[in-house]
DNA sequence: CGCCGAGTTGAACTGAATCAAGAAACGTGG
DNA sequence: CCACGTTTCTTGATTCAGTTCAACTCGGCG
């Protein structure tokens, strides 16, 4: 493994628990390091979600399947952490599937290991703490979102804000990312270029 | 204050940390009472969330207003904590009202109150670190539901998990965290009913 | 009594889904 | 490196869930 990888989830930590080495330290060295080829699944619908992901480089895609079809919760990039974390923290069945979007790298922590860190180091609680209140900001976000702007509106904000994001990935990943179908978005995408 | 009150928050986070008096005592106490009138505001938007609130009795809905329309994010009840979580977390301006459906008696705790409970007691991130993954898991599982049902099929499973909810409150406050207007729900009534 | 907000009903409208068909891009194996 | 089959993307025609706007009813309350 890179040894730059642990030094870029130092980084990472210390930017949002701040610079106390002794909180994170015994947190990032409980991690390994896992490759995923494009298209593989980190986790299916149906398993117990046995990691949490940081992700080096590549990028995810969490959804699940309904009538056939795939409804995309979030995607994640480089830098972020990436879970099944209704699973991973309930040690239910996942719902949904975490797919790479490309050739993508991470480090991942077992449930497990985590648990024990938790219990054993009650610092590390805060580590837990800030990523759980990180995830539901960012869920929240998303619901307002849709509850608030149309499918055009969604797209045009996704375009100033990841504008990276629209050219990388195929069609129907945005499509599935802002809500809607693939027939949709190509009907905006006309709308919206000339 | 009735005494009973405090035993109320006690009976709950044993629930969820377990059998640690030490724990979450020192959280426990740092709680203040509070009421509110049917329809009046724990927060408004504009404001910064100052409060994390412990409902004793009562309910609450956390709305947005978007072009004049409310949009429910989720209600609570009796036994549940509710606040603006995303303003209280993020020092930002809250994005969202809580208004109190019925009188409303509740036991809060004070941002900076909690902040220093955290930084003074590492353990006491155990208690946010669940609250925050709670929240979580309960905006998750909404998200898939409204991905993934209409309008009536979530207007069947609120009767059939929540039946006394409909009951109790206003069609229109119903309708709103349905994510439907009140004249949508009005037709699924009758749709139904028959 | 009369008003006023809440709920219902109707008719027209709209954003997005659905179904179908064709064109373009992709990757896989020969 | 090309050929072939499979996805992916686009376009068109149609349908549908839910909105919008407007009118009307009902029940409580000053």
């Amino acid at each position: 493994m890179n040894p730059d990888y642990l030094a870029r989830l130092q980084r990472y930590m210390n930017g949002i628990i701040g610079q106390k080495p002794e909180q994170w330290e015994p947190f990032i060295s409980a991690f390994e390091y896992a490759e995923y080829p494009k298209k593989s699944f980190l986790i299916r619908e149906g398993e117990v979600e046995n990691y949490l992901y940081f992700i080096l480089e590549g990028g995810t895609s969490s959804f699940f399947v309904n009538e056939g079809r795939e409804k995309c919760l979030d995607l994640w990039f480089a830098d972020h952490f990436v879970s099944s974390y209704m699973s991973f923290l309930t040690r239910k069945p996942s719902q949904i599937f975490i797919q790479a979007l490309f050739p993508t790298k991470t480090l991942r922590i077992p449930h497990q290991v985590l648990q024990e860190l938790y219990a054993r180091r009650d610092e590390s609680n805060k580590v837990g703490r800030l990523l759980a209140e990180g995830l539901y900001i960012a869920r929240t976000q998303r619901e307002i979102q849709f509850l608030s702007q149309t499918a055009e509106e969604r797209y045009l904000d996704l375009m100033r804000k990841q504008p990276a994001l629209i050219q990388q990935l195929p069609v129907k990943t945005v499509a599935s990312y802002l809500g809607i179908h693939p027939e949709s978005l190509s009907r905006i995408r006309k709308q919206v270029m000339p």
